[in-house]
DNA sequence: GCTTCGATCAAACGTTCGTTTTAATTGTAG
DNA sequence: CTACAATTAAAACGAACGTTTGATCGAAGC
C-alpha cells in the first residue's frame, strides 16, 4: 500500500513539476535535472516511470486531454441531443468548445491556467514529435466540431470555417498562453486591463472566467464576419459574391 | 572590397540560414553547428560577428523589424494625415497594422513567409531574452497603434480595445506561423483549404496575399463585437450596461 | 526467514552544447 | 615587398544534456 502510494506519488509529483516547467521554460529549455529537482525525486526516476522526456511531455498532456476530449465531445452530444436533428447556433458550439476549455483553468485539479497556458505554448512549438502526438489526439475533436460548424452554417464555404476556425484557435491561444505577451505587447498588466486587481496565485481561475466572456464575443464576431472577397486575386478559381454576409 | 564583400556575405549567409532554422526548429532547439553547416561558414564565425547566439536571434529579427517598424508608423501616419484630425476607421487601422506585416510575406528580400511564421513561433518563446528583446522593438509602435484604435472607438472602454488587439495578434499569428498547426488541427493541406494547389516555394507569396483577405474580415468582425455583459462577475467593479454595441 | 520484485538511489555514461583560443589566411595600405 | 588589421579556419574547452547502470531498500509471497 504504501509501495503503491509512492509510486503515484512519485510519478506525479513529476507530472505536476513538469507540467509547471515545460509551460515556464518550454520543452527544450527545461531540463531533466530541473524537473527532478523541483519534484524532489530522483533523477532516473523519469526514464523509470516514463521511458523518456518526450513521453513525459505526451503524458503530461494524455492526463488533461483525456478530460478536455471527453467533455468536449460530451458537450457537444449534449447539445445535439436537446435540439434533435436542428442545426445548432454557432455559439452554442463555440461555448462548448472554448467554454469547455477555459473552465479547466477555473479547475485546479484539472491543471488550471498552468496547463492552459502549457497547452497554448506548446501547440505552436515546432518539434517533430510534438505536432505528431497533438495530430492524434486532437483530429478526432475537431473533426466534430468542424462538422458542426458545417451543419451550422451551411451557406458558408467550408474552406472559409475551416480558416476561422484556425484564426480562433489562434485567438485563444493566445489569450491564454500569454499574460506575458500581453504584457510584452501592451505595457501594461493584465489587472489593470480588467480594471481590477489580480492575485498571481488564486486570481487565475478568475482570470480564466473573464478571459472566456471576453474571448467569446470577440471569436463570435469574428466568425460571423462578411466573407472576404478576393477582387484582386486572378488565381482563385470560382469568384464570391462581393461583400456576402455569412449566414449566421 | 572583397574584404567587405566577404565580410557582409558571411553575416548575412548566417543570418539567412538561422532565420530559415529558428522557424523550423525553434531557437532552442536549433544549434550553432547546425547554422554554420546550413550557411557554410565555419562555427566561429557566429561568435565573431554577433558576440553569441542569443545576439544572433536578436540581429536576425533587427534586420527585418527595422522595416516593419518604419513602415507600419509610417503607413498610420499617412492615414491620419490625410485624414486632417478626424479619427480614422478602424477598418483603416488594422489594414495599417497587419495588412503592412503580411505584404512582407510577398516579398521575398523583405523575409518572405520565413520571416513571418519565425515572427509567429518566437512571440511565444518563453525564454526571458527574447520576451525583453520584443518589449523593446514592438513597444513604441503597439503604442501608437494602441492610440489610434483608442480615438478611433471612444466608447469602447480601453481595457477591452487591449484585450481585443491580444485577442486579433493571437489570431494573426497562429495564422501564420501555423500552417503545420493548420494540418495538425483540421487534418487538411492549406491549399485544398483555399480551392486551390499551393506550390511550397513560390506559392508561399500568394499564400500570404490569400492569409490578408481571409484574416482582415475575421479581425474586424472580433473588434467590432458586442461587449462582453459579466452577468455573473460579482467581483467586477463597474457593471457595464448589458449586451453594449461597439460602436464602430 | 528467505526470496522476489518493483521502486529509489548515487554515480557514471557518451554526446552535444555554446564558446574560446590560437594559428593561418586574406586583402590592403605604406 | 612588407606590415597590418580583419576575417576565416581548426581544435579544444568545460559544462550541461538525456540516458543507463548496478547497488540498495522495503514490503509482499510461499
Amino acid at each position: 500500500m504504501r509501495d503503491l502510494k509512492a509510486n503515484t506519488d512519485t510519478r506525479e509529483r513529476i507530472l505536476d513539476a513538469a507540467e509547471r516547467l515545460f509551460m515556464e521554460n518550454g520543452y527544450e529549455a527545461t531540463s531533466m535535472r530541473t524537473i527532478t529537482g523541483a519534484a524532489e525525486v530522483n533523477l532516473a526516476a523519469v526514464n523509470y516511470h516514463f521511458g523518456s522526456k518526450e513521453a513525459l511531455l505526451r503524458e503530461v498532456f494524455r492526463r488533461r486531454l483525456a478530460w478536455l476530449n471527453r467533455e468536449r465531445l460530451q458537450a457537444l452530444d449534449r447539445l445535439e441531443q436537446q435540439a434533435g436533428g436542428a442545426p445548432l447556433k454557432p455559439s452554442q458550439i463555440l461555448e462548448a468548445f472554448f467554454g469547455t476549455l477555459l473552465r479547466m483553468g477555473e479547475d485546479e485539479s484539472l491543471g488550471g491556467m498552468t496547463f492552459l497556458r502549457l497547452l497554448g505554448r506548446t501547440l505552436t512549438e515546432p518539434a517533430e514529435f510534438i505536432r505528431t502526438f497533438f495530430a492524434g489526439e486532437y483530429a478526432q475533436v475537431i473533426d466534430r466540431y468542424k462538422l458542426a460548424l458545417f451543419s451550422a452554417l451551411p451557406d458558408v464555404p467550408k474552406a472559409e470555417i475551416v480558416w476561422r476556425l484556425h484564426f480562433m484557435l489562434g485567438a485563444m491561444s493566445y489569450a491564454i498562453a500569454g499574460t506575458d505577451v500581453l504584457q510584452v505587447v501592451t505595457g501594461c498588466e493584465v489587472g489593470d486591463l480588467a480594471g481590477e486587481a489580480v492575485a498571481d496565485d488564486a486570481g487565475d481561475t478568475a482570470l480564466a472566467r473573464r478571459l472566456a466572456q471576453r474571448l467569446m464575443p470577440f471569436l463570435l464576431g469574428g466568425l460571423r464576419a462578411p466573407l472576404p472577397q478576393f477582387q484582386d486575386l486572378p488565381t482563385t478559381r470560382a469568384a464570391h459574391s462581393g461583400g456576402q454576409q455569412a449566414q449566421i
